[in-house]
DNA sequence: CGCTGCATTGAAATATCTCAATCAATGTGG
DNA sequence: CCACATTGATTGAGATATTTCAATGCAGCG
């Protein structure tokens, strides 16, 4: 079975095994293709859902000076292009970073699978929603650290995402990326890069080894530094946490009432999210 | 009907008229906002579906220093929370920017109204989707842009979509985010985004008057300084425009195959979504 | 009048970019 | 085998961008 990460990673909670199978027969085929090659481009209209059995790849836009810039990162187990079920278009391009082995779902047959296991539409909403929460923690990584902690911080993301579907040996960065694509993916230059990569290394947070893959060191220095909140939303089940401090309608302080709050919270006094320390 | 922004904003192409008012009839009670109150927060167990009837609000999340990000800002016409329906908890705050009206629409009546007519689940998982567009834009634009370009660029699409639903008179950025959120939302200081302002100001592309609103002067030289590009996805329809160049499987290029492409093609070369001048 | 919240400014300290050059590894053709 | 080209990593140095800290100005408000 084609689909079987699907057990493990993000979106382990969302499908049965019915539901699992229903996906997996509808795979139309699956394609193997080389390292750094060109799997979506917005000219193409979505026809296919596709899904990384094996290898990864990026997501990316390119504006019209060529510079471009990597929005997403996807692993095996992670759908590819799940927006354009919904949207019936791209808005970026999707390159392949190694060896890597899709299999493809036709829209059509997706939407057959659907109409058998009703489940499965909201599954993969779902999981566009996790990709959102993604993009968050991306617009968050580039608004809010500085260079060296951009870059710990994305490889902390990418050791995480490879543990829930067994794809981290306890030392390699599990995607092969060029430094000068993690400056891509976070805003900087490739020189800029080169030199926090440099910094991580003389903090012996981790090595470059020779034939370009990063061996971590030391995880926990790698996750201070880059601020990285194990606890995020990828790294737990979705369904069946239920938060505690379920309050009623009045906390949300409509005009002419105090609710049951004290007085008037403005946002900056609001909750905090992420509890790392440093 | 409170929905009716629906028909002209981004999501204008997803609902038919019996949709519309299914999930009009779907609507709990309408909530009226302060200024600066916190709709939504990650303690917030998710039982409603938000929409905004009126004025704005942004989407932030906090660190542990109390940091804030901004992560994306709604307006009238937009959905607030519909992570909070498929995943069942949120990853980030809400706070309205001004007296602003929400229609509330709790999930059950939600569910009831999407068996009735499922076209409305396609519709809100579209949007969903759309919301997953706009992110990768503000990535974009954290990751490529300088910080005067960045606030130009934001203030562009706070303009582009303002326009869709009638809320732009021509002159005035129609939400009143303080330099200081512009900053969070553009990852800079708030010395900085006000040094930013000053040059689009020196500039003639704006102006800053008193009561902390910003006026638009010259907006083609905003969208040139921003490198805004007008065509991207929020401002067309999603379901109509079929793009043509519409390729068969080959193209994939898998291993052992030349495809239909001459030679092997990098992720270097490949298209240019984004068609903008300086 | 004295608050308060926000905009503004200056100046020094950092962070980051750009340009240019070098180096190491790899592959290719003769 | 060598000469050569290519790719990605690395480094230096000067130019910019951005942050930080501290102070000031300005307007509304009780």
């Amino acid at each position: 079975v084609w689909l079987k990460l699907l057990r493990k990673g993000r979106l382990r909670h969302l499908f049965t095994n019915g539901e699992l199978r229903a996906l997996d027969e509808a795979i139309d085929q699956t394609i193997p293709l080389a390292p750094r090659t060109i799997v979506i481009e917005p000219v193409i209209r979505p026809r296919f859902l596709h899904y990384i059995v094996q290898g990864s790849l990026a997501r990316y836009i390119d504006d019209c000076f060529g510079d471009r810039r990597l929005v997403a990162v996807g692993m095996a187990g992670d759908f590819v292009d799940l927006e354009g079920f919904a949207l019936e278009r791209y808005d970026y391009c999707v390159g392949t970073l190694e060896h890597t082995i899709l299999a493809r779902i036709p829209h059509e047959r997706l939407a057959q699978s659907i109409s058998l296991f009703p489940q499965i539409k909201m599954a993969l909403w779902c999981a566009t929603s996790l990709d959102g929460a993604a993009h968050r923690e991306w617009i968050f990584r580039l608004g809010r650290l500085r260079g060296e902690a951009r870059i710990a911080n994305l490889i902390c993301e990418i050791v995480e995402r490879a543990k829930l579907v067994d794809l981290y040996d306890g030392k390699t960065v599990p995607i092969p990326l060029l430094q000068s694509e993690f400056a891509q993916a976070c805003g900087m230059s490739s020189v800029h890069a080169n030199r926090c990569f440099r910094a991580l290394r003389e903090r012996g947070a981790l090595c470059c080894t020779g034939s370009g893959q990063i061996d971590i060191i030391d995880e926990a220095a790698l996750k201070r530094i880059g601020q990285f909140d194990d606890d995020f939303l990828y790294a737990e089940g979705v369904s069946t946490n239920e938060i505690s401090n379920d309050r009623p309608v009045s906390s949300y302080r409509p005009f002419e009432s105090t609710g049951e709050l004290a007085g008037r919270i403005t946002m900056r006094q609001s909750h905090r999210l992420r509890g790392v320390e440093i």
